[in-house]
DNA sequence: CTTTTTGCAAATGATTTGCATTAAC
DNA sequence: GTTAATGCAAATCATTTGCAAAAAG
């Protein structure tokens, strides 16, 4: 299945004139294997576990094209990270302003109203994205960890 | 009436054991007379025409401290553009992925699921911030502007 | 073969930090 | 007088760029 998909990324590569070089197929599998909300940093440094000597730049360009393409989201915490993120599915993100830490919420929210003041402004929308900041569970419960 | 929100956030100030300096207040009215979405650097441009010689560390840690009263919200978009809106009732963003312009919008959004699925994790949401990303009415008239 | 992609090293740009001086209270 | 805040310069950190060498198609 994995095979599968990385066919299914060789190909959408080459259909756009693009190569399907092993360090993108190698950057694509990493980001689904962590299956969690990963830096550049932390995918280049599982990558290069696998597959010693890709450099960091190309694990940012390979992420930016993967969130072209579709394969990946990028989220960037109001804080200022950037995180990747494997689900391209719609979903929401808790972040946690005591620890950073940065979760997903399956919930429907209804952006009917919003699209709609979007559209009628002349702004065409794509993706959306709704976060909700806070404390999480450990940093409500240990309050002085999170101080400042 | 300024007079009376300069004297608001220097009682805020004072209660919590911080000092009322006049570069906290000219950093307070610029974010609120500037009335946009505004990075550090704009508004220590704007501060500086005022009163010379504000030096960038304190605009940072001074808005840092406007958020943390609850005077200026961050909002960071994805393309990790960091910026302060001085609105700080509750509105959302739509964010263009060609010129990287960011608008508000005001339409209401109903978070009630969203926020019960947090708190049914333990997560405690305060602040809560929706963005939609895609093309501005120019950047959506001509296409050719935003091409990589 | 031709063109894209890579890795390296260096550049960039925003934000933060250390520290002595200055200013609030 | 004490303590917090400022300005300066330097440090840091993530991300991007230029370019020659390597690899994909």
């Amino acid at each position: 299945m994995s095979d599968t998909r990385e066919t299914t990324l060789a190909t959408a590569l080459r259909e756009r004139g693009q190569r399907a070089t092993p360090q993108r197929l190698a950057i694509a599998r990493v980001l689904t294997d962590l299956d969690r909300h990963v830096t550049a940093e932390h995918v280049h440094a599982e990558v290069s576990s696998r597959m010693p000597g890709v450099s960091l730049p190309t694990v940012y360009a390979t992420l930016d094209l993967l969130e072209e393409l579709g394969l990946a989201r990028r989220v960037a915490t109001e804080g200022g990270a950037v995180v990747y993120d494997p689900r391209t599915d719609e979903h929401h993100h808790l972040v946690c302003r005591g620890c950073g830490a940065i979760m997903d919420v399956d919930a429907a929210v209804d952006l009917g109203d919003l699209r709609s003041a979007a559209l009628a402004s002349g702004f065409q929308p794509d993706v959306s994205q709704v976060v909700l900041r806070g404390l999480c569970a450990q940093c409500a419960a240990a309050p002085a960890l999170s101080a400042r």
